[in-house]
DNA sequence: TATATTCACTTGCTTTTCACAAGTAAGATG
DNA sequence: CATCTTACTTGTGAAAAGCAAGTGAATATA
């Protein structure tokens, strides 16, 4: 399979940059699912509430790790797991989820309320603990 | 045309609600070109440098007014043009808006430096500014 | 007032992406 | 070794995106 060179952008405007990695309904479920639910392999994110469909799936993972969103490592433990991580680029998207998560639950109906209320009664203190539990846990690549 | 009822959410995750309205390559950027271009009919949509179809734009408008994000009225001095503006649920995602920009901004090389500076300086009086701006030429409604 | 133009869309058609079901290969387990 | 698990790929039909052209009402122009 050829891979494309460089997707050239429809626009220079940095809005634009971010809806082109990331304007579909799958990539920042994903990401939320690594960085709240601690999601790490492919399997897990196959069982996420969503029911993503295993090619779309597969899709994703691998445009985010060319976005540089996600690394990959194999796991030490079983040698058909490959772990998704999230990069420094990654992580930093925890304030768009918070305010996406703030504002649908603003403003619809929805669930996941403890969630909610986390972020709500201090985003920077949610915003911390997420940076905390990455850097601990794994070395950030870039 | 037969207007579906309730499209029923995959989950009842805030995130998956945001993203099941806003998640597509368009929908932000028309919130964009209201937002902070001050567009406010079809035609200047239009003409975004991204280049939306007509169809596509005539579309994600419907969706955004059946969402409640932005509501229409006619022209008072043209009687052949729409206006469409943002509710105060469209204004609220002025801070989604706002962290994607600055994501954006910080990993990738894109232009309109201007805008990021002034949210880099200053994010709550950018948004302050948003907000004043709205509730000045309009009177909101939900 | 007749004509051209603008505005906000539709329509038709092709291409691309999505979704579902099934299959496969490498590694682990008993 | 046989079976199971994991991480995918493949095939197919359906849906959505993209493009060009067209429509009809309102307005501007000659």
């Amino acid at each position: 399979m050829l891979k494309k060179r460089k997707a050239k952008r429809r626009s220079g405007c940095p809005l634009n940059a971010s809806v082109e990695m990331l304007g579909d309904r799958w990539s920042l479920l994903i990401i939320r699912d690594m960085m709240v639910r601690g999601s790490r392999t492919y399997k897990e994110f196959l069982e996420s509430d969503e029911g993503i469909a295993t090619n779309i799936l597969a899709d994703r993972l691998q445009k985010l790790v060319a976005h540089g969103i996600v690394t990959t490592e194999p796991d030490s433990s079983d040698g058909r797991k490959l772990n998704y991580l999230l990069t420094a680029k990654g992580i930093d998207l925890a304030p768009v989820l918070t305010e996406m998560v703030l504002w649908a639950a603003a403003h619809e109906d929805t669930g996941n309320q403890a969630l909610v209320r986390q972020m709500q009664a201090d985003k920077e203190k949610f915003l911390a603990g997420v940076r905390r539990r990455w850097a601990k846990s794994h070395s950030l690549r870039t």
